[in-house]
DNA sequence: CAACTTTCTCCACTCACAGGACAAAGAAGG
DNA sequence: CCTTCTTTGTCCTGTGAGTGGAGAAAGTTG
């Protein structure tokens, strides 16, 4: 199968492509009625996409009262690679145009092996994907790292918890593998723009996606688009000081966030309580597996168990106290919560919400949700996806 | 005189009006090369601005070994008012449409007197500095309130310092008293505004503005814009905690930055510690005047008096703490420090940055400067006339 | 079968814009 | 003083983007 090479060649055609991908299937008069042109026009621009393979026109649509319209939407055979590289596992998956997600995969895998390993696992898994016969080969391919990211250039810079790959050519390396344009991104901007694209974010233009995994990041979208910062570190909130004087963190400073309530966090006080003896829930699941994590936590809170409920919301506690100094000051629209700990579900909600309402405004969050993420694993690579077509659907 | 009746009339005639604005005089060819249009084009639209009087050609330029080119200016009969309302006091300017102040004003009052009597004050004195000869009439007007507003209309919302400006309609109270377009923003955004179009903060595209003053803000540059939040509340940080279980704050919760350190703070701690004979200097002062204030703690400072020079670092330790954790969020590319308690120079500056330095990543803080505002108080004045600019220099 | 709707296509006209030719005005050198 | 070169500004024409209307195509409804 030949690969997408056009790109659209002014705005008007990119704006199309936009919103037969947010839209889905479209007739000429339908996109009209969403776009700012005359109808010669658009069937000009429809016309050039269709030539230029971009877009494809099959079918008729059922008749509303006059003669049947033509199903124009996006090229089906066009292919995305989304890959969302997390501190301890990595998800591929591939998707259409539209970015529906057509196969996924998840694998454990530790970052710190560095970026050859990963790489080789990466494209085994894309591999694997493609012979399933979902692609033949991919249009183009979006890729979230944990860490800051040069996001012109598409390279890590100075990743705390990925120390091997500082300043490796993500783009470069992945762009030459595969054959296709490639973009680099934060893996919570990545999921921040999953949320916003298929998620509960869809139509906020002002809102924080903060993902709690075995660290803690919050993707800042601001007007629709994602802030990345001038180096490519915003929205890193896991060494905002959350205790004076508390716990040491791995960064050496006292009282990190991420020192008192993160996946990693979590773990190591779940264990503690249980080796205390304080909570028999916890000590019997320890003893089976040899080791906690927060699913456990999560099990032993549903049980009802009092020690895991208090870690939870104490962890809550401390979030909610840093989103909520973050409400105060971006004035967002929307919180989401997401990442890994999205199993503790409405116990950490509820620890989160109680703070930020408490704390912040009352002009600043009189109307403010404060929501689990709905996409779950998939909210990366979507957003990764998405990264891609946008770049993809931007006048070449 | 005839005030400015037309607007640019599209895309490519509010950029040169900008450019002129931004640049100063200029020729047609350095328009050229500043603007991506063909010359002959070019030539068209600078000629449609001299037709409506928006831009005016006075005089040749020297020759620069070839035809002497002609100077194109914006009109220096335009005149914006720049009105910056303060919690204790008023700011009145006028300005050309270069932005330059012709003339400045500046007068004690008490925000919570309540928007009839500002308003009064604030046309009383922009009727004085046109009785100076200095404006004949006003062809925008920007104004700037210390509480959220509701920015497309132009109305405060619930703001804690001025309950008596909630609701009131700002903008077309003061657009029918001066027969103007006026735009209202927040004082803080203002600032930020300033020093970005006349200050330290010229070509960031990205950076906090802190103003400490009665209270503490901050304003915030995203990719160029003003980021005002859903509300229009966004940088309101007073109310962020900063010690938790602190001093009980206005708001009613406790350890309010706010509460622990902004003018208001400031001039109390200051009075305690005179009261209870920890510092001389202090305590002349109080007995002098019968009250103190930020300039009273700054000249004690000045003087050598360790108490006060506590104070500072104190104060400076919990901004610099929380203006850390904002640091590690929003990756700024500077932080410009200013409003009243600029006075207190370097001992805050340095407080601020050790904090800033020893608590926010090296990414984030590896090529950050945290510097004064080098406007001062015209920094509120020169963003209220830039607000007005922006929005008249914008196609109709 | 007539009347009405909705969708799509075709065509002629307008206007924005580029790019080159050229005029105006001065500098530099012989 | 005259020639040559440089810079600035103007004029003119060709091109292509875009609009709006007429009308064809393909339906539904009564």
């Amino acid at each position: 199968m030949r690969r997408m090479t056009a790109r659209p060649a002014n705005g008007h055609q990119a704006k199309l492509l936009r919103l037969l991908r947010d839209g889905g299937p479209n007739s000429r008069a339908q996109l009209g009625d969403q776009i700012d042109l005359s109808r010669s026009k658009l069937a000009v621009e429809v016309d050039r996409l269709l030539e230029t393979g971009l877009a494809v026109a099959d079918g008729l649509a059922a008749s509303r009262g006059g003669r049947r319209s033509h199903n124009i939407r996006l090229n089906p055979d066009l292919r995305f690679l989304g890959v969302d590289i997390g501190a301890t596992s990595v998800d591929v998956a591939v998707t259409n145009a539209e970015l529906e997600i057509l196969g996924h995969l998840n694998q454990p895998m530790d970052v710190r092996e560095g970026p050859v390993a990963v790489f080789e696992q990466v494209l085994s898994m894309a591999a694997k994907l493609r012979a399933t016969g979902l692609a033949e080969g991919f249009d183009g391919a979006g890729i979230g790292v944990p860490g800051p990211v040069r996001f012109p250039e598409g390279v890590p810079v100075a990743p705390p918890i990925m120390p091997g790959w500082d300043g490796f050519p993500v783009r470069e390396a992945l762009s030459q593998e595969l054959g296709c344009p490639v973009m680099v991104d934060n893996d919570v901007n990545l999921m921040a723009m999953g949320e916003q694209h298929a998620g509960v974010a869809r139509s906020v233009g002002d809102f924080l996606c903060v993902k709690i995994g075995t660290g803690i990041g919050c993707g800042i979208v601001a007007g629709g688009d994602v802030h990345r910062g001038v180096t490519g570190s915003a929205g890193d909130i896991g060494h905002i000081q959350a205790v004076p004087d508390g716990r040491p963190c791995a960064c050496g400073n006292r009282g990190c966030l991420e020192a008192h309530f993160s996946g990693a966090a979590l773990a190591r006080d779940a264990v503690e309580a249980a080796q205390q003896g304080l909570s028999e829930e916890l000590a019997s699941r320890l003893a089976a597996n040899g080791t906690l994590t927060g699913v456990d936590v999560a099990a032993a809170a549903a049980a009802g168990d009092a020690t895991a409920l208090d870690l939870i919301r104490e962890g809550g506690n401390r979030v909610g106290q840093v989103i909520a100094g973050l409400v105060s000051f971006f004035n967002p629209g929307l919180v989401v919560i997401g990442g890994g700990v999205t199993g503790l579900g409405h116990n950490l909600l509820a620890a989160i919400r109680t703070q930020v309402y408490r704390q912040s405004l009352p002009l600043a969050t009189g109307n403010l949700p404060i929501v689990l993420g709905e996409l779950g694993p998939t909210a990366g690579v979507i957003g990764a996806a998405r990264l891609i077509s946008d770049h993809l659907f931007s006048p070449a």
